[in-house]
DNA sequence: AGCAACCGTGTTTTT
DNA sequence: CACGGTTGCT
């Protein structure tokens, strides 16, 4: 096999199939490739079986991706690999031995949403103030005790809201069960349990795959952790891929330590670096390497490039969001009429709110765009309530979903029946959809009780058809069936309309869906639905600008990247600055941004931004600092500071900018941030006067206009 | 039963 | 600002 195109550390991290490895890859170093050719070789070189290979990627994308790429050098026999994330290959596992669990294997995965709806229940049921014990944070305690595989019992109670915790906990999990549901986080701490407690299953596993790869290590959780040590404990043949530096999932359980104590856990392990970078430029490269230099107990390497210098990155200042927004839009006009292709650029950002801006003003310019994440296709309420008529024809056990769909469309099912209906469900220790088939028996109106049998009806009538035809046959037959479509037609609104559009697309998805699954089913399909990323839908577009945050951005690499929002409070983000532990994390995610670009990097930043309603001053991002000024040019939008009192003052998205400022140099110039002993921070609005008796209007953020004098009241220059 | 208007509140990142 | 939840009205 040719490895020949691959340099000699590459080749290395190839050729080393046996025992545990770890590989050090650094953002751009040709990891994917390694990876590739290492199955390839696997394969080709040392005779093992596509069947014996276990691959583990973060994304769907990426392992639809890479299965593609092994494929191209093998062809055919790549389709029996396996690639997949941890959760799909959780799913796939627990489909076949769930029983042991004493579960059944059709469970319907709950998503964030339904996992919130299912909290505010317990805390109902606990009588627990939801204002007091916000169901978010409720839920990513579960979550967090469910990447550390702690079980309800096993949850610290030692203070006040422990205690809590763990009485949600146990009464959520009680209710997963009751639905015969998992969430996410169970997908992998069902599957530790499943291994842990059944040795003959797991050995299944183990018997199978000889050769075991993760992909973006440092990002693991400990649940994961488990299910990796597990798999690998018979042979030994682990080798793990990442780079502590792009490590930004803390949030969400992942631990470093799990790729910096590797060689710890492992002692046997060899340790590979690749630090050869073929995407950057020089500069960039560098202006990178800066932000995340000085984190601590950060493994030690060191990226380099044969790429040339390249340019130098921009800096940019602009004066409000508005005008940033307008300058990156106006620079990616430039950039686009020189020949690059829109898809060969994007735009990050740290918060999906922040996307709005930048959006207008790309409307505003006629430039397509896709924004990956934020309000996602299947989030959509029109998407859920088809989804969950699925899901319950799928699971009936399903209270959940089945109480989302009672009353949609609006059947005359109101509140009062759906709590009489619980209320028999939880007495006669049924679900809640063999409670309808007694509705009459609960006291409800046998008007009310009829419509029920008729909605009952109607599912069974359903799931008869189900067999029958194809699935997106079905799924449309479904929407006219239930009333659904003739619904939002009757609404008639530009709301229902794109509603229609969103049902139509919906159908779309199912269609592609059926063209591209070996074995098309409605439950495999649920499950694709579930466990799909934002950028698992990037459809790559020619034409489009594609937008996403810096999480999404992981993985990615564009030509030309705008970091928008340089700001403190957005990068690093304001509920991010309690630990040093989180202050690194956002430092990380700077650095996954910058080392995205291929050529041309520019950060901005803006002074006033609308957030949260209000409007803000905003001062730099710490990480600007750190870039070495030689590596930048800096820019100031719009160029010329206005010169108009009242401009300033009017300055409701005025374009219309005022003369320059044609007075003479002084350091007081407007826009300019300056620091108040008593005010604080504020920007010049207006500056005149000889130099001694200069006179001020200054903006404070806390007490608005002041007049001052420049000489007596001992400002200073900010930045 | 269902809708509209109000209030208050809390604002990161997502498999 | 945008959402959820509640209230009050029809």
């Amino acid at each position: 096999m040719d490895l020949s195109t691959l340099n000699p550390k590459q080749q290395e991290a190839v050729t080393t199939t046996e025992g545990p490895l770890l590989i050090f890859a650094g953002a751009g170093s040709g990891k994917t490739r390694v990876l590739v050719h290492r199955m390839a070789y696997l394969i080709q070189e040392r005779g093992v079986k596509p069947w014996q290979i276990f691959a583990v990627t973060f994304t769907n994308k990426a392992a639809g991706e890479m299965k593609e790429r092994v494929g191209q050098l093998l062809g055919q026999r790549a389709d029996s690999l396996w690639i997949s994330t941890f959760h799909s290959a959780g799913v796939k596992i627990l489909r076949a031995h769930i029983e042991r669990l004493k579960m059944s294997p059709n469970f319907v995965i709950f998503d964030d949403s339904e996992q919130q709806t299912l909290i505010k229940n317990c805390l109902q049921e606990l009588d627990l103030n939801p204002k007091i014990f916000n169901p978010r944070s409720m839920g990513s305690k579960i979550d967090g005790a469910k990447n550390e595989l702690i079980t309800p019992e096993e949850f610290p109670t030692d203070d006040f809201m422990g205690e809590r915790v763990a009485k949600v906990y146990a009464l959520y999990q009680k209710k997963l069960e009751e639905n015969n549901a998992l969430d996410f986080g169970d997908l992998l701490m069902k599957t530790v349990k499943l291994f842990e407690e059944n040795p003959d299953v797991l050995k299944l596993y183990t018997d199978r795959f000889h050769y075991l790869m993760v992909d973006e290590y440092q990002d693991t959780n400990h649940a994961q952790y488990r299910l990796v040590k597990l798999l690998a404990s018979d042979r030994g043949n682990l080798c793990v891929v990442g780079d502590d530096d792009q490590s930004i999932y803390r949030w969400r359980g992942a631990d470093v330590r799990n790729i910096l104590d590797f060689h710890q856990d492992f002692p046997a392990a060899q340790v590979i670096k690749l630090e050869q970078n073929y995407r950057s430029t020089q500069n960039i490269l560098n202006a990178a390497g800066e932000i995340v230099k000085g984190i601590e107990g950060r493994a030690q390497k060191t990226l380099w490039t044969e790429n040339p210098e390249g340019e130098v990155l921009t800096l940019c200042l602009a004066n409000t969001d508005r005008h940033e927004a307008d300058f990156v839009v106006g620079e990616i006009q430039k950039a686009l009429e020189a020949g690059t292709p829109l898809n060969q650029m994007a735009i990050f950002y740290r918060t999906n709110a922040q996307s709005r801006v930048l959006e207008d003003s790309l409307r505003r310019q006629n430039i397509p765009y896709v924004i990956y994440g934020g309000v996602r296709f299947y989030d959509r309420m029109e998407i859920k309530d088809i989804l969950a008529y699925l899901w319950v024809l799928h699971n009936p056990q399903d209270g959940l979903h089945l109480k989302r769909i009672l009353n949609v469309p609006a059947r005359g099912i109101g509140k009062t029946s759906v709590e009489k209906l619980e209320h028999l469900a939880i007495s006669q220790g049924i679900s809640l959809f063999q409670a309808l088939s007694y509705a009459d028996q609960a006291g409800i109106a046998t008007k009310t009780a009829k419509k029920l049998l008729n909605f009952v009806m109607l599912l069974e009538n359903l799931k008869t058809r189900l067999s029958s035809q194809s699935l997106s046959d079905f799924v449309q037959a479904l929407m006219e069936a239930i009333g659904y479509l003739e619904a939002l037609k009757l609404e008639n609104t530009i709301e229902s309309e794109s509603r229609l559009e969103n049902l139509e697309e919906l159908i779309r998805v199912v269609e592609e869906y059926e063209s591209q699954a070996v074995e098309p089913s409605l439950a495999d399909f649920l499950e694709q639905v579930a466990l799909v990323n934002a950028v698992d839908n990037l459809d790559d577009r020619q034409n489009s600008l594609p937008m996403m945050t810096l999480h999404l951005a992981k993985g990615l690499e564009f030509d030309r990247v705008f970091m928008v929002g340089m700001e403190e409070g957005l990068l690093p983000h304001s509920r991010s600055l309690d630990t040093p532990e989180e202050l690194d994390e956002e430092r990380r995610l700077t650095y996954v941004g910058m080392t995205r670009a291929r050529k041309k990097l520019y950060l901005s930043h803006s002074e006033r931004r609308r957030l949260y309603g209000g409007e803000r001053y905003q001062l730099a991002s710490r990480f600007l600092d750190e870039v070495p000024e030689h590596l930048v040019e800096k820019k100031r939008v719009p160029e010329l500071a206005p010169l108009d009192f009242e401009a300033s003052f009017s300055h409701q998205n005025s374009r219309d900018y005022a003369l320059p400022d044609r007075e003479q140099a002084t350091p007081y110039q407007i826009g300019v941030r300056v620091n108040h002993p008593s005010f604080g921070i504020g920007v010049i609005r207006k500056s005149e006067g000889a130099l001694e008796k200069r006179k001020l209007i200054v903006e404070f953020p806390r007490v608005g206009y002041k007049k001052l004098i420049a000489q007596l009241s001992n400002l200073t220059i900010v930045n």
